[in-house]
RNA sequence: GGCGGGGUAGCCAAGUGGUAAGGCACGGCUCUGCAAAAGCUGCAUUCGUCGGUUCGAUUCCGACCCUCGCCUCCA
């Protein structure tokens, strides 16, 4: 089955073909955080569908090589080390270092590259300067290095690809900033911003005098670096696509580094954002939720991860703490589940049952369906459930619908839950109230079990014994 | 003003020119000393409104209403 994806460029879902599609090898990029605060869940959904991208790749059979940038140089970042008095990589390194955990937390698979912008200089300045050199980039009299939009479309170039633009049309304004007075054109954007007095021991040294890069030139230079001048897959936040990624293809093609024919990047994907409890999240109405928020409500990564993953990626998702508790009793659904296969299962050991696996993968095919790979899911468990129910399951069925979810699950990547070790003195309360049980003082088997309760534990009392399981 | 999404049960959310997946919540049942947990099971004559095309539309077309996003450094 080929795998179908929408892509921004055509405003449509088209087979993924690699641009080299014998090598089964994807190049893939994906816009990552400016580490100037903590990232907050609307990031993540973006990262997670990154995750969800490569995984599946991977499923599929590609070699994917994915590189996740760390903007470690920008405006905001600029203004919280002047504010901080400390040096740049001090304070960016502790936000990029919450960033990985909290990236881990959720389930994501570590990207391959996460290259520093502060690290890609060298290239960044190269970069500009073959710009300049082709005459699309210019020198202004504030020393900064804009990129010039009606020249690059002069020589025929589309400034535009990703979305419509009516330059007649656009409200030009509020956004521009007042320092930008020596730009031709409003439209021009900075490859590298001269240094001004507020940007204080953040610059460094180039061919136009001292500065730092723009933002959107950063990516062009890593990712054309790391997986070269054309690739497979860049994706990103929607907000993204204009300006930034429509900046990046300016750039990247105007340098012409490109294989003649060949674009920047072959497929561009876009998530949607996220809405938090119905409202667009805002520090003001308090739905601006990092994820320490919420693990501190007691949600676990892979909670807030599989409620990440319950809508399409593409659709505006109402992210809630309903949601959330939701979410929790899911994956609880999923883990009793498993955990009874492989009770059964034992030792066995069997090739993954293809019913649950092709089922999953016809979903995902279109376009990332990943609400309707759920639906499989749980039509899967259902049956399990009633299969074990009804003891028609022999170890080694039971062992081959376990591979089946392992495989399914190495997209998904919700994993098994957390094993919670019980503690012996609880264990040893738990002997007492079955003795009680046993010898029919019910009384005193309520007050242990209350007593349990109290102390965060519930007791299941399955046909096959009493466990602890933890509230 | 320009461009682009979206409106499907109490909530979240798939999907299809042929009569509505899945999850949560809720009800019933099984299990249990009673519970809980767990499992099974039930739960939209209907898909924003009004028209049109069609044997047949939630799905296509048109109008309208509502809602959300982007329009120069926000995932």
């Amino acid at each position: 089955m080929a795998l179908k994806l929408f892509n921004t460029l055509s405003r449509s879902i088209e087979e993924f073909v690699p641009l080299d599609p014998d090598s089964k090898q994807v190049g893939m990029y994906c816009c990552g955080p400016t580490v100037y605060d903590s990232a907050h869940i609307g990031n993540f959904r973006t990262f997670v569908f990154a995750d969800l991208v490569r995984r599946y790749l991977e499923f599929k059979g590609y070699r994917t090589r994915f590189v996740m940038n760390i903007t470690d140089v920008e405006d905001k970042i600029i203004g919280r080390v002047r504010e901080a008095k400390i040096p740049l990589r001090e304070y960016t390194g502790k936000y990029e270092a919450a960033f990985f955990e909290d990236l881990k937390n959720l389930g994501c698979l570590p990207p391959h590259d996460t290259p520093h912008a502060t690290e890609f200089i060298p290239e960044i300045i190269a970069l500009v300067e073959k710009l300049i050199t082709r005459g699309l980039a210019y020198k202004a009299a504030d020393s900064s290095v804009y990129f010039s939009i009606d020249k690059y479309r002069g020589c025929g170039c589309v400034y535009g690809q990703l979305l419509k633009l009516n330059f007649d049309e656009m409200r030009t304004g509020e956004r521009v900033k007042s320092d930008d007075y020596s730009k031709e054109s409003v439209a021009d954007f900075a490859l590298w911003k001269a240094r001004v007095p507020e940007d204080g021991d953040v610059f460094w040294p180039s061919p136009w005098g001292e500065g730092r890069p723009g933002w959107h030139i950063e990516c062009s230079a890593m990712s054309m670096k790391l997986l070269g001048p054309s690739f497979d897959l860049h994706l990103g936040g929607e907000d993204l696509i204009f300006p930034h990624h429509e900046d990046e293809i300016a750039q990247s093609e105007g340098a012409g580094l490109q294989p003649s024919g060949q674009p920047f990047v072959k497929h561009w994907m876009h998530g949607a954002h996220l809405l938090v409890e119905g409202r667009k999240m805002s520090k003001s109405l308090g739905n601006y939720y990092v994820l320490h928020d919420l693990t501190s409500k007691g949600f676990t990564g892979r909670e807030i991860r599989f409620l990440l993953l319950s809508a399409h990626y593409r659709e505006t998702f109402n992210f809630t703490v309903k949601g959330l508790e939701g979410a929790q009793t899911s994956l609880a659904r999923i883990d009793e589940c498993l955990a009874k296969l492989r009770e059964l299962a034992g030792n066995s050991q069997a090739p993954p049952d293809s019913t649950l696996v092709e089922a999953f993968s016809r979903a995902l095919d279109e376009d990332l369906n990943v609400a309707g790979a759920w639906g499989v899911v749980f039509d899967w468990v259902r049956d399990t459930n009633r299969h074990l129910a009804e003891n028609s399951l022999t170890p080694v069925q039971a062992a081959a619908a376990l591979a089946a979810w392992n495989r399914v699950d190495s997209v998904l990547g919700v994993g098994a839950a957390p094993e919670t070790e019980v503690p012996t003195e609880l264990t040893a309360l738990l002997d007492q109230r079955q003795a009680a049980r046993k010898a029919r003082d019910f009384k005193r088997a309520d007050v242990i079990r209350e007593e349990l309760k109290a102390k965060g534990w519930v007791i299941e009392d399955t046909p096959k014994g009493a466990r602890l399981k933890r509230l």
